[in-house]
DNA sequence: ATCGTATATGAAAAATCTGTGAAATATTGT
DNA sequence: ACAATATTTCACAGATTTTTCATATACGAT
């Protein structure tokens, strides 16, 4: 078995096809269901499916009863995809075996974050949700960033956009790139806020840590160690 | 199936004709249509389409809702040419499940790089983004140039031109071809102006490196290793 | 060798892009 | 609703890059 297999169950083809395309890009295989009867279809017949994303909200069968339709005989992982105003539902779907949520709209790191971190909870590969570059580490799982050990306060872009870039070092990201990674996929604003939260990044991690988010000049951004 | 076929949608002929020809040249099949109505047509008559590239602003039927009539039954890469003051819109398309966006003016380079890349990723094909000649070594991912594995560094149009005659190693280089390789389609500048970044890549590059970027008298430049 | 062109080069001008501080908006907590 | 934070926008100075220009130098043909 190489790459593991998602089934991705959303009505709306755009929906599906955004959350496929991040998946796919982290190296996993998606199969498409765009309802929930359909899903149980392709989930019952192809016995190898290592996650399940669902949305809430379909025609036919509902989010709710597919999982309860699943859980009668699996206890695959399963992501829940859920509007705003469904938030408090959410109790509902944890007592039905729910393992994770994330609300519409979401950044593709969320998304593959949640469905990585869930991968690695139920097929115990070790991971210590640390990542690092130079003085600078990410404790992923304490949502906390350490220079040279100290700790450092950062909000909640500044943690993901510096997230972001240690899990890309050395390679080169254009703004665009940024933005489509680290921004909800519904922000319609100015690619230079990023330049903005990078000044404030920068100051943040302090001269020599700061000093290892190079500016590519004309493209974007690029950290690497000194 | 030997070449893959493209179908190129746009209202303006001279844009069809630009895009056509960078495609052909880099070995695609290219098919044309003035609107979104005929894309369609084509697009359902002819089964074996890999690829759309659709401009956002067309009569008749536009960009966007092309893209939706096309969503409601194909799942082919598509990738949409938008005009600066759209930029934003980029995020609508990405919804409407488009895989990538090029804003014009483009360079060649940008389109056939990402139509691969598009291709690349929908065929799972694998390439490694590093390319050399002699001394010189350019990591595309890093954007970053080495001589002698000492990093040199470049602006963006330094780095884009020797990136082509890398590419291109051995090959004779007119300045109109590079002209129309590297800079915007839209460059309506002097072509002596690849004389002076020539120099100053032999410059940065060193004695022997730079040596390597001979004038082709009355024709143009060709890398070639000493 | 000499001439007509083409290219190399240094420097100036023009065009772009980034860094910043501060103001305007959103968001969150009380 | 109000205050405290966080995020985004804006405008402009300062950098850097890209292009243009004028002049020197090199090439190839006669």
């Amino acid at each position: 078995m190489d790459k593991l297999k998602i089934l991705v169950v959303d009505d709306e083809g755009r929906m599906r096809k955004i959350v496929k395309d991040f998946l796919v890009k982290s190296n996993y295989d998606v199969i498409e269901a765009s309802n929930g009867q359909e899903a149980l279809d392709i989930f019952f017949e192809d016995k190898n499916i290592a996650l399940v994303v669902l949305d809430v909200m379909m025609p036919v069968l509902d989010g709710w009863d597919t999982v309860k339709e699943i859980r009668k005989y699996s206890k695959v992982p399963v992501i829940m995809l859920t509007a705003r105003a469904e938030e408090r539902d959410e109790l509902m779907g944890f007592e039905l075996g729910v393992d994770e949520y994330i609300t519409k709209p979401f950044s593709p790191k969320i998304l593959v974050a949640r469905v990585d971190a869930v991968l690695r909870r139920t097929t115990n590969m070790e991971q210590n949700g640390l990542v690092e570059c130079g003085s600078i580490k990410i404790d992923k799982v304490a949502h906390q960033v350490y220079v040279k050990e100290v700790p450092i306060e950062l909000s909640y872009k500044e943690f993901e956009l510096l997230e972001y870039f240690v899990e890309n070092k050395g390679i080169a990201l254009s703004r665009e790139k940024i933005l489509n990674n680290v921004w909800d996929y519904d922000y319609f604003g100015e690619a230079r806020t990023i330049d903005t939260h990078v000044k404030k990044l920068r100051s943040k991690l302090g001269e020599e840590a700061g000093d290892m988010i190079k500016t590519i000049w004309g493209m974007g951004y690029k950290l690497e160690e000194n």
